[in-house]
RNA sequence: GCGGAAGUAGCUCAGUUGGUAGAGCAUUAGCCUUCCAAGCUAAGGGUCGCGAGUCCGAAUCUCGUCUUCCGCUCCA
């Protein structure tokens, strides 16, 4: 199978067997919106789990919330998402390519600007040192020619761009006969806004200053939580604050299932710590965070680090963890450093003080930030599509197996009595009472033995037990392992420790 | 958003020149009995993605639309 094969296998998988489905499916689905089904939801709230635990209990230091969706429209000023996702769109029909309206006008804008300068330029080689720039800019006719049509240019555009006007805005790329770079036409589309937050209305007035947006990453509600949280729980510098929660993004192209979607859901920790320590910290949260990582035992080959050689504007310094997907490897945690960007810019525009009094050197500042951000979705789709293997057996046969990590996994162990009659699924049932408060399990009865393994490795469950006629008489049963398909025959009293031994979180939280 | 391909039962698919929709697997019930799927019997399940149009008659022809996949584009 190619990993194109094998990708579209997984999704296929993920359906048949309750643990993604497309949303809205009976209204024929709604694009790149998916639903976590019966078992799906399982395996997303144990590594939902893994991660709280090793975040806020692992580290005595980091404290966890949880903020709303929804948040005063500031915030987003503050945060710089209302400023850098807003941009006006436009295709070029020929080229196909797309580009930011606003970009195209300005980069004409400087082109004019530098035929202007260019008159100076030329004035100054005629004249050498009787050369008298400031009279050459106020009289010379070419020079004014071309920087008042450079003016008048990005006068338009001022205004165009400061009332929103998109039709303007196609009006100027249309007279000023720009043409796209690749295609060297001036077929264009219509203007269009992107924008990457939701919006809705927080009355039912639909005025549009009442206008909020769904929180297009989780971070900020930890910002804006930062003051009640150090003062309440008394935070020393270093701290953290974790947090796991939707987010959404209108991306333009959402794709490959749930690696990119428009609703998500994040698990973010910022770090506050002391200006100038932060790139100890940097470093000391990207060990931690490839340790969680590789804990899971998926192949520490699986994952490497991309160092970002652009930075955002708020961040000094950054990379992602990357994860060997089947589509290659690809983004699955982003570690930055974020300074005192986003609490600098809270405590600006909000006018409140939001800076930490260290004790010990008796200074007041605003804390620099370290942050983890990992996509929970990601990290489904990571141990999904690491887990999904079709083995040949001896004998010619196959089976589909999920070998997800014990403790991740969905089902714990699945109870078999061997044949429906005898008293059998009555001394099953006694299996299942001495089990069920400790694991989720599933019952079944139906089919023949090999058939119900199979079906029980198809969605990673780590043990089956099955109750044989010997069982009744020796309290006894057949213990039966996931990936190496060995059997044990096992007193029915020692298989919660058994089960336990292996599923239980605390084999990942080790060593972190 | 653009280009290409696809959409028939839960899944994989068949369906002839337009003439009342099929198979295998799966599901449910019963039988059989058995430690690594595919034994027997029966049953349920389909507005043929959706909407128009042509036609006496459309799963089939035409147009539109939605969704999915692939490639571009986008991705602080």
């Amino acid at each position: 199978m190619t990993q194109e094969e094998l990708f579209k296998a997984l999704v296929a998988h993920c359906k048949e067997y309750g643990f993604i489905f497309p949303s809205s499916e009976i209204y024929d689905g709604l694009a790149a919106v998916y639903d976590y089904g019966q078992l799906g939801v399982e395996l997303k709230n144990n590594i939902k789990r893994y991660w709280w635990e090793a975040m806020t209990r692992l580290n005595e230091n980091v404290v966890g919330i949880d903020s709303c969706i929804f948040m005063h429209p500031k915030v987003w000023v503050a945060s710089g998402h209302v400023a850098a996702f807003n941009d006006p769109l436009i295709d070029n029909k020929d080229s196909k390519k797309r580009y930011r309206a606003d970009v195209l006008i300005e980069d004409h804008i400087a082109k004019l600007q530098d035929k202007a300068e260019k008159e100076v330029a030329k004035g100054k080689k005629r004249f050498g040192d009787a050369f008298d720039e400031a009279q050459f800019r106020a009289t010379n006719p070419n020079y004014l020619r071309e920087a008042e049509k450079a003016e008048a240019v990005h006068k338009r555009y001022v205004a165009a761009e400061q009332s929103n006007d998109l039709k303007e805005m196609r009006q100027i790329i249309v007279d000023c006969e720009i043409v796209d770079p690749i295609s060297g036409t001036k077929n264009w589309t219509d203007v269009r806004q992107f924008n990457l937050m939701f919006s809705t209305q927080i009355s039912n007035t639909g005025d549009d200053n009442d206008k909020i947006y769904l929180r297009p990453e989780t971070a900020q509600g930890i910002f804006v939580e930062y003051l009640n949280v150090q003062k309440t729980g008394r935070m020393k510098i270093p701290f953290g604050i974790a947090q796991i929660g939707k987010a959404f993004r209108n991306e333009i192209v959402a794709r490959q299932f749930i690696f990119r979607m428009r609703e998500f859901e994040q698990m973010e920790m910022e770090f506050f710590v002391k200006p100038g320590t932060e790139m100890e910290w940097f470093k000391t949260w990207k060990a931690k965070r490839l340790q969680w990582h590789e804990n899971l035992g998926m192949g520490n080959e699986n994952y490497r680090f991309h160092d970002h050689e652009k930075l955002a504007h708020y961040a000094n310094a950054a990379t992602d963890i990357e994860f060997n997907f089947p589509f290659g490897f690809k983004e699955l945690e982003g570690v930055h450093s974020r300074t005192d960007f986003d609490l600098g810019s809270h405590q600006k525009l909000s006018g409140k003080k939001i800076q930490y009094f260290d004790p010990e050197t008796n200074e007041s500042y605003v804390p620099y930030c370290v942050e983890t951000s990992i996509g929970v979705d990601r990290m489904v789709l990571a141990v999904l599509s690491h887990s999904y293997n079709v083995e040949q057996l001896e004998g010619g046969d196959s089976r589909v197996v999920l070998s997800i990590p014990a403790p991740l996994a969905p089902v714990k162990v699945a109870v078999l009595p061997l044949l429906k009659k005898d008293g059998l699924p009555e001394f099953a049932q006694k299996v299942v009472d001495e089990i069920k408060y400790d694991f989720n399990y599933q019952y079944d009865e139906k089919d023949s033995i090999g058939k119900r393994y199979r079906r029980q490795d198809a969605i990673g469950t780590p043990f089956c037990v099955t109750v044989d006629h010997d069982s009744l008489n020796d309290n006894c049963v057949t213990i039966r392992e996931r990936d190496t398909m060995k059997q044990e025959r096992v007193p029915v009293g020692e298989l919660h420790d058994i089960i336990d031994k292996k599923v239980n979180m605390r084999n990942l939280l080790r060593n972190l």
